[in-house]
DNA sequence: TCTGGTCATGCACACGTGTGCATACGCGCC
DNA sequence: GGCGCGTATGCACACGTGTGCATGACCAGA
């Protein structure tokens, strides 16, 4: 039938009206008669017109497009909030670019060039090492930004936030092992310059502290930087737990679930029994967890409810409402890994 | 400095040439001079000229966009698929909108509309249960259309596919079960509709019959179809598994992976040690499958090679050259879900 | 019948970029 | 000096949509 897309100028002449009719019939504008308007919007739907959006935002400067940058699309933990913000895009209508960084700085800059380029709305990054490198950059599409889990140190004052509070996650779940009697509890981290490590271990501390427990230094295990991705994280945690197990501990809170698993299979080698004689606690709830043995008790992130709430914020700003950046509080869940220490 | 987009117009007031002039350097054009094609780039990127991607597709008819509609983002199955796309995607310049269809029909043809309505060069279907319901919207919007792992029984001769080959898969797990002595080989199947659940049955079926059992229903347990989703498949591994075992197996070959460690929960729960008592195979190597205990015995999907084949189709599709249809073959993963049969 | 007003529609331009064609300039040659 | 030719540039239009403003039609009231 028709050989290619069909334009409101189609629409005109089998109509025999201009295009600026067809144009406001279609948008319901109601100097169109109610006669003509009727007519042209049953001619669109039986021509099977289907507008253009790229040349509506050439004319309206808004292209209902948001731009999405995350470190790692396969991975699990990120793949949660891109749904998050897939749910309430797709409520309003609006198209998500979704593309990975690979956590280079390079990439990274390429990334939202492409965004600016294509003109989008809004950019969310999702954990980041966003430095002040290309913030000047960012600044200058004008658009909404908002970041997950940024783990950048600098705040810019035109960039929001969304995040979980590492420290009051990391307290919660060395409280819960206090809570089941134990006093000498490691703690294996990662090497990374995130700052997410770094809170997630002061909590640990000052939760120990608070307690009344001196923190012996042999207890903490932190992997050496460098090193980075799934397969990796399983692995230090593999590697490192013997050093703070030699130490002594009955338990132990791990940076995340992969690190957690990673010393759920030393305890399984060298036949040290989850939670009989070692507890183990992670961090992120990642699906990984409940299906592992003995299933994780970990302290959850509500990533789904972050990708929602990051694109919640996209949208008041660009309705140019106020705004403020949001850090949620985690919680724990408990499962088979820990238990009350013995005598 | 700028409170807006620069664009070649403004390059060409600064430099006192025409606009066409601006646009024709930028393009490397040698009907502009040396001199004035050097000042006019030189100025581009002092002022910091990004090209309107929106602008330029009006004109151009393309965009430099593909649309990639998935059953689930948070499903890591395909976010490996998604990350193999956007692998090539990136290193051509094409921007991914991503969406997902949560397998919902209605969902699926607002998906393509809106992927019309971006005027997108191509589209990636992965696993949706498209049907002819809406094959006639694709065929309008003229572009390359590529699925991936596509379940639905017919064939349209202009939408190209890429996928594995189920019996092949169900062939060699069964196959490495009989090899280690097993006869009485069990499977856990899903009930939905997918061409692939019906595949992997058929070979598994061959595959004892290639080798003289004939095979008891008995040992067959198939889901009935309504649900879906990760936490009902590894539910319905749990649920089923006792029909199988009562009838006396030795080892299982399951549909996916997470019914496979649903099997294993259940084994757990029922005091059966795996592999000793029973071998337990699964499908598609998700992640999950080296984690669990005992690690997973499965058949692997080659997810992100399939991602990037599809996005190279649409490549090649694009170009106007001839593209096949592709077929892949699976690969056996041996971890420590099987042993060879006692006795 | 003329005037003023309301209503429906078309004209023309805009958005930012790309491109066919005309044009202006410079230069060599007869 | 005029002609022809090649080179560099600008004009004008196109892509598809949206919109301010002018215009035309129609009608009521004086």
């Amino acid at each position: 039938m028709d050989n290619s897309h069909i334009s409101i100028k189609d629409i005109a002449r089998v109509a025999e009206v201009s295009h600026s009719t067809v144009s406001r019939a279609l948008h319901d504008n109601p100097l169109i008669s109610a006669a003509t308007r009727a007519r042209v919007q049953r001619l669109a739907a039986e021509m099977g017109y289907i507008p253009d959006a790229i040349a509506r935002s050439l004319q309206t400067q808004r292209t209902g497009t948001i731009g999405l940058a995350v470190t790692s699309i396969a991975d699990p933990f990120f793949s949660e909030i891109v749904a998050g913000i897939d749910e309430v895009a797709s409520a309003q209508q609006l198209s998500v670019f979704v593309t990975s960084s690979h956590n280079d700085p390079e990439r990274e800059i390429e990334v939202v060039e492409t965004f600016h380029r294509q003109r989008v709305d809004g950019i969310i990054v999702a954990a980041s090492k966003l430095g002040n490198r290309y913030a000047e950059r960012l600044q200058r599409i004008r658009v909404p930004v908002v970041l997950i889990n940024n783990h950048a140190a600098e705040k810019h004052d035109f960039i929001y936030s969304v995040s979980v509070d590492n420290q009051a996650g990391a307290k919660l779940a060395v409280q819960r092992l206090l809570d089941l009697g134990h006093r000498r509890i490691g703690y294996v981290g990662l090497g990374h310059q995130l700052l997410s490590n770094q809170h997630r271990l002061e909590g640990y501390q000052e939760a120990l502290a608070a307690a009344g427990i001196t923190s012996d230094p042999a207890w903490v295990a932190v992997a050496p930087p460098g090193l980075t991705g799934e397969r990796d994280d399983v692995e230090m945690g593999r590697q490192y737990f013997p050093h703070v197990w030699e130490a002594g501990v009955s338990a132990l809170f791990c940076y995340n679930d992969r690190v957690a698993v990673g010393a759920l299979m030393a305890c399984h080698e060298a036949g040290i029994a989850v939670p009989a004689e070692c507890s183990v606690v992670g961090f992120d709830d990642i699906n990984l967890a409940q299906y592992v043995f003995p299933s994780l008790t970990t302290v959850h992130q509500p990533r789904r409810k972050m990708g929602r709430l990051a694109m919640q914020m996209i949208l008041e700003l660009q309705a140019g409402e106020p705004c403020e950046n949001q850090t949620l509080l985690p919680h724990l869940v408990v499962r088979e890994s820990d238990r009350a220490r013995e005598r």
